[in-house]
DNA sequence: TAGATATTTAGAGTATTGTCTAAATATCTA
DNA sequence: TAGATATTTAGACAATACTCTAAATATCTA
């Protein structure tokens, strides 16, 4: 979960997960919606598929990247006890 | 948003939050849960503070620090739905 | 196979982060 | 007021992060 708090923690990479939520996309695709250089998204999705928030599948000389569903599941049930547990005394 | 995304992604700090939530706390009583110097401590708190997560309030020689409810559960909104609105197409 | 396209890896530069010790500030109490 | 206690600020250091260009790898197509 930690790796999963990092990568959501800059803003290209939540641009990116937004995107994916979307639909799957090449790194091509995605680079569109970025300014940065090629290199530079490729270790953003690094850092993503690290943290098993995304899926890459290569198919001809794409490589697909999509929303890996249950790490994103986990997650978002982490943050949501992460942030409602409060107030409660144990 | 950034800020407290950022601020919550040490896990430190996450611990930080979790006493909190249990009840308001001085610095002194933190430090009694962590192994990190008083001035390490203070920068983590300093950022939770940046980050409008939590409050502090002087009594005496201590500072009492608590939970900023209003925009702890203003990210908690956030994050829920960065997380929960997956596959919405617009 | 040679060249074109898509993506990653390597290596370097600068900025930011988390940590520390020492010093500064604020408050209390004798 | 002087000394003790609580906390923050200043300054330094090592580790990490994000960025870039150039080179490497993988795949496709003529």
């Amino acid at each position: 979960m930690q790796k999963v708090l990092e990568a959501i923690s800059d803003p290209s990479r939540r641009q990116i997960l937004e995107l994916l939520k979307r639909s799957e996309m090449s790194v091509g695709e995605i680079n569109e919606h970025f300014d940065i250089s090629g290199a530079s998204l490729s270790h953003h999705l690094n850092k993503l598929k690290s943290a098993d928030l995304v899926i890459a599948r290569r198919q001809g000389q794409n490589i697909y990247y999509s929303i890996n569903t249950s790490v994103f599941d986990d997650a978002a049930q982490f943050v949501v006890a992460f942030f409602q547990n409060k107030g409660v005394k144990k």
